[in-house]
DNA sequence: ATGGAAGGTGAAGTTGACTTCAAGTCAAGG
DNA sequence: CCTTGACTTGAAGTCAACTTCACCTTCCAT
């Protein structure tokens, strides 16, 4: 039986980790995973690859783009196999990104709720449209939205 | 002086609304806007355009889509001038859509502090590679997460 | 009347994270 | 040996939300 290999193929580990056999390719390329070669040029991968991805995944869900993934990864020691401690050490950070998209999206919410009492939608005032616009009423505001909900109020 | 005009250049809504006039016209003609023309075609922006950008950055800033704008904007009513109650209606709905992704965003903190103790980052039951996934352990867990944390596990 | 800032257009470019495609190669069960 | 499913590559496509470009026209203060 050929159950438990010692190394996965693409396919194996698209199954494995959820990952599209393409994404693996391109983190391949990106240098997020590698893996060895046969004879004939097929990736096989070692089952390491699965903790790789699993902390690439947690890392995205997190809202990490693959630079900062990437990163994160190069921090890891390259002699030896990570180890608890290593992985802990990574995701440690996440916390406070995660506390502060929680803060962020809790100030929005704490505008909005202002904002339907009022009904302003003030392009100067009010909290909803300049979340983070120090002119918005004195308060540091949601000072720290999540990257994918921060839109730049004017650059000009 | 002609400090206080009827209308608006898309130089003028621009620096009043902070988007750029790039956007203002990518607005227009996705239908989002809507301006008069001069006899030589320059757009002119009635002044209700700014308390319409202000929607838009705010529901933007929640994570909505231009579609999603879109469509709530067309369920106000064409022939009157928005109220109050309009907007309120509107932003009203973003309440819940904000609850789900603070919620989302906790359970995944939570989870998070669960894998900093285990090390885990396991792919088949850690929750933090694994958020929405029924399988991770029994609970909900974070169902809701925003769609851009959102990360399908697999679909084949 | 005029000069230069501001505005107009359609097409193409950007970014991030992949996916899809075309065309060919490898691996392994029968 | 042969078939067939899985794998290979580079290039190009996708999506959202705009921005940039090239080139031309309008507006309005002097």
């Amino acid at each position: 039986m050929a159950g438990t290999a010692e190394t996965l193929t693409v396919g194996q580990v698209a199954d494995r980790s959820g990952f599209a056999p393409s994404a693996l390719r391109y983190y391949e390329r990106l240098g997020l995973v590698s893996a060895s070669r046969t004879t004939g040029g097929q990736r096989r991968f070692p089952r390491s690859v699965l903790r790789r991805l699993a902390f690439i995944r947690a890392a995205r869900n997190i809202g990490l783009t693959l630079d900062e993934v990437a990163a994160a990864l190069a921090t890891l020691p390259e002699a030896r196999t990570p180890t608890r401690a290593d992985w802990t050490r990574l995701s440690r950070s996440w916390r406070s990104r995660l506390d502060e998209q929680i803060a962020g999206l809790e100030a929005l919410r704490d505008g909005l709720d202002s904002c339907i009492g009022c009904g302003c939608l003030s392009l100067r005032t009010c909290a909803m449209s300049n979340p983070a616009d120090r002119a918005a009423g004195g308060g540091p505001g949601a000072a720290f939205l999540p990257r994918t909900l921060r839109r730049p109020t004017a650059d000009t």
